[in-house]
DNA sequence: CGGCAATACATCGTTCTCGATGTATCACGT
DNA sequence: ACGTGATACATCGAGAACGATGTATTGCCG
C-alpha cells in the first residue's frame, strides 16, 4: 500500500460512508479535506476508485448525468463498511504521526462508533505529541526554538509548538468528554 | 517532477548547502525535518541523490567509513548552489500551500540571501493563509468550527485555526524585521 | 451562434516510491 | 566465538502519482 494511496482510499471510503456520491463530487470533498494543501489529480482519484471497486469495497450504478456526462454513483458495500472500520480502528503509526493522515482519520473517526476505540486513537496521538521531538537536532538533542538563530527555522519551531499546544488542549478536552460519555 | 521528489531534492540541496555530508547523515536530518512525520526510505533517498548527481548538482568523493562501510561525502557544485537558489526563489504554488513543503522551503530560506525575495515568499504564504478556506464545505461555503457538530471534525478546524493564527502572527513579526533590515 | 467553462470520466506513459533483500564493516555484549 | 545492531550503501520489481490528452454534454455569455 503506497503512502498517499492509503490516505486517499480512507477518504474515499469515509466520504462514501457519509453519503453515496459520484467521483467528481468526491474529488471536491477530498480537495477541501486534504487538498486545499495539495489537490488530488483526477488521474489519481479514478484509478483509486477502481481499485476499491475491484476489491469489492464499493459498488457503482450509472445515472444519467445531471447537467453533464453520465455519473457513476458510488456506494459502500458491506465489506466497504467493515474495511473502513478496520482502517479507522487499527491505523499504522504513520497515520498517527503524519498530520495529513491524522486529519483524515479524524475526519471520519465518528464512523467508529465505539467511544473507547476513539479515545484510544486520541491517546496514541497525545503520546506522539508529548514525545520530545524537533525539526532540527544537535547530535541527538532536539533543538528548541530559542536555540536556533535562523529566523525562518525558528519560525517552523514556533508554529509547530503553537499547533502542538492547541492540539494537546483539544485532545484533553475531547478525551474528557469521551470518558464522561463512557461512564454513564 | 513528482511531488515528493521536489521536496526531497530541495531538502538534499539545502542540507548540503549547510554542510557537505554523506547520504546516511542526510537521511537522519531529513527524517527530523520532514520525517518525524513520515520517514524517508533509503531506497527513495539514494536514487534521489543519484538523480541530482547525474544532473551535475552535486559531487561525491569516497571516504573510508568512520565506524562502518565507506562513505560518499556529497558536496554541492556551483550549479547545485544556483539550482537551490532558483528553487527557493521561484517555488510553485504547492510549495506555498502544502505545509510540509512550505516548512522545507522555510528551513532553507536563509540561503536565499536577498531579504526582499524572502519577504516576497512570506507574503505569498500570508495571502494563502488569509484566503477563507476550510476542510469542510456546505455547497461553496466553508464551514467554521462552530458550525460543525462532529467533535472530531470540529477539532480539525480548531487546531487548524490555532496554527493559522500562530503562523500569521509570526509572519507579521518576521516581515517587519525583514523590512527594517531592508530600510537601512 | 460561437466559444468557453464546468461537469464527468477515462487512458497512457513517464517517473517516482518503497519494501524486500543483499553486502560489508565495526562495536558491544555474553 | 557468536549474534545483534548500527553504520552505509545498493538493486530490483510492483505498484502508485500525475500531467497530458481525449470524449461528451450542458449552460451561459456576448
Amino acid at each position: 500500500m503506497r503512502h498517499n494511496a492509503a490516505m486517499l482510499e480512507l477518504a474515499i471510503l469515509g466520504f462514501l460512508h457519509d453519503a453515496p456520491q459520484h467521483g467528481y463530487e468526491l474529488r471536491k470533498r477530498i480537495a477541501a479535506l486534504t487538498g486545499h494543501v495539495k489537490p488530488v489529480a483526477e488521474s489519481t482519484l479514478y484509478p483509486a476508485i477502481k481499485r476499491l471497486e475491484k476489491a469489492g469495497l464499493l459498488a457503482r450504478r450509472t445515472q444519467p448525468g445531471a447537467g453533464a456526462a453520465p455519473r457513476h454513483v458510488l456506494t459502500l458495500t458491506a465489506e466497504g463498511h467493515a474495511e473502513l472500520r478496520r482502517r479507522l480502528a487499527h491505523p499504522a503509526d504513520t497515520d498517527i504521526t503524519d498530520e495529513n493522515r491524522w486529519f483524515t482519520l479524524l475526519a471520519f473517526l465518528r464512523h467508529l462508533d465505539d467511544p473507547l476505540a476513539q479515545a484510544e486513537l486520541l491517546e496514541r496521538r497525545m503520546a506522539f505529541l508529548r514525545r520530545p521531538s524537533s525539526f532540527f537536532y544537535e547530535g541527538d538533542r532536539p533543538l528548541r526554538a530559542e536555540e536556533v538563530e535562523d529566523p525562518f527555522r525558528r519560525g517552523i519551531l514556533t508554529i509547530a509548538r503553537a499547533t502542538s499546544q492547541a492540539e494537546l488542549s483539544w485532545l484533553r478536552r475531547t478525551l474528557d468528554t469521551l470518558r464522561a460519555a463512557t461512564d454513564d
